[in-house]
DNA sequence: CAATCGTCAAGAGCAGTGCTCTCGTTTTTT
DNA sequence: AAAAAACGAGAGCACTGCTCTTGACGATTG
């Protein structure tokens, strides 16, 4: 009973949050939809930055099973579809649900601090991106260029980030860091309004973009 | 006199986003601190709208005179350090004034209209780098891959695209906008927090990045 | 069976917000 | 000098997140 409005009350807020924004996101307009008093939400949640909370896990939980489930629909071994599947769901998942995107990708809201519970639903489509370099790295399908090799300094961020993608070595690691930012630097340019008036034909632009992305960190194409 | 006035009300709301960020820019508390009401701020904007507006704006052409200054002082032919340069000037930017970046190129304000004035200062900074590119292709220092061709449907959006980089051919052009989708989409992971407890040894990755991306379009690093 | 305890919705209330309107005063323009 | 425009102050409206108290319901325990 209590779970059941709990869900009621975030599918409301989501709602609210995909025609208003972040900032739209008000109690007592949820309350009110509900047929609820507002200060019976507190019952639920504590306060508006806990209901943010549970927004911010649920977008970064349906980003990504999104890309999770564009991947897992390629053949193993066909690293660069599996690459395409993968940026492709960012990307649409983003323009259908640019609020959610924003609010997982875009500025962060203000004297909002996330807990340590969205750590690893976070790092869900991240991980997919690492797998598939991983796997074409260790089939011996990335040939990058040699150069320019990374600064010797930053080896031990190389390392965190190795956890997505074992045994690729440290350039890769940084190549694949850069398509990475491509690929989201992309995204958000398009939802965020920066093609405007400028790239019409979004789909197609952004599936070169990947393709070079992929080349990038030695996805031949 | 009113000049006067409109700047120092500038000013403070620019304080205020400094430390409480877009959504705690309050007309109210600006008025409070210059010791006059509230409603007299309507006097010099309109609506609260129109002040952020004018700190848009004011965002733009600070970021866009940093890059300019930045890029202005590399001798003509060093195209590299004239990326590298423009480059850092982005992200020293955006790190010095995350709440400004945000208000420019993060999540944009539910509900504001960017009105057609901002459309100049806005592409200060991008100019820049586009020049940079064309310069770089004009004195046939670029040597970009020939592979992947960029599709034909994507013609007409790159004719808009030249505008910023008069000469250069398709498939350049579109790879310059991968490499400024990996500027800026690393410069919003940075300050958006992507990169917490992950990169620590942030100017070097990110110098890192800016090499690889200038050789994404075929600057030789 | 009855008493108690914990959960819940309701309502009032506080401090804050953007914004509007009116009312005198001041400054500028005619 | 007279008319007009600009200005600051104040009150007020509808709204927000959030807190506190009150009363009702239902399950658990004596």
């Amino acid at each position: 009973m209590r779970a059941e409005l709990t869900r009621e009350i975030t599918d409301i807020a989501r709602r609210q949050l995909a025609t208003d924004g972040a900032g739209g996101l008000s109690l007592r307009a949820v309350a009110r939809e509900m047929g609820m008093v507002s200060s019976a939400i507190y019952r639920y949640f504590p306060s508006r930055d806990d209901l943010l909370t549970a927004l911010i896990i649920d977008g970064y939980n349906a980003l990504g099973e999104a890309v999770e489930q564009a991947e897992a629909a390629c053949p193993r071994t066909a690293h660069l579809d599996r690459w395409l599947a993968a940026g492709h769901a960012v990307r649409d998942w983003a323009v259908a649900h640019p609020h959610e995107y924003a609010l997982i990708y875009g500025s962060p809201v203000p004297g909002y601090q996330a807990p340590q519970d969205t750590v690893v639903a976070r790092l869900r489509d991240v991980t997919v991106l690492g797998a598939i370099v991983a796997d074409a790295w260790n089939a011996g399908a990335l040939h990058p260029p040699a150069t320019p090799e990374p600064p010797a300094e930053v080896a031990a961020d190389a390392e965190n980030i190795r956890a997505l993608m074992s045994g690729v070595p440290d350039d890769v690691v940084w190549r694949a860091m850069a398509s990475w930012a491509t690929l989201y630097g992309w995204v958000n340019f398009e939802v965020f309004g920066q093609f405007n008036n400028t790239i019409e034909r979004r789909w197609a632009a952004f599936d070169h973009a990947l393709r070079l992305a992929a080349g990038e960190f030695g996805l031949a194409t």
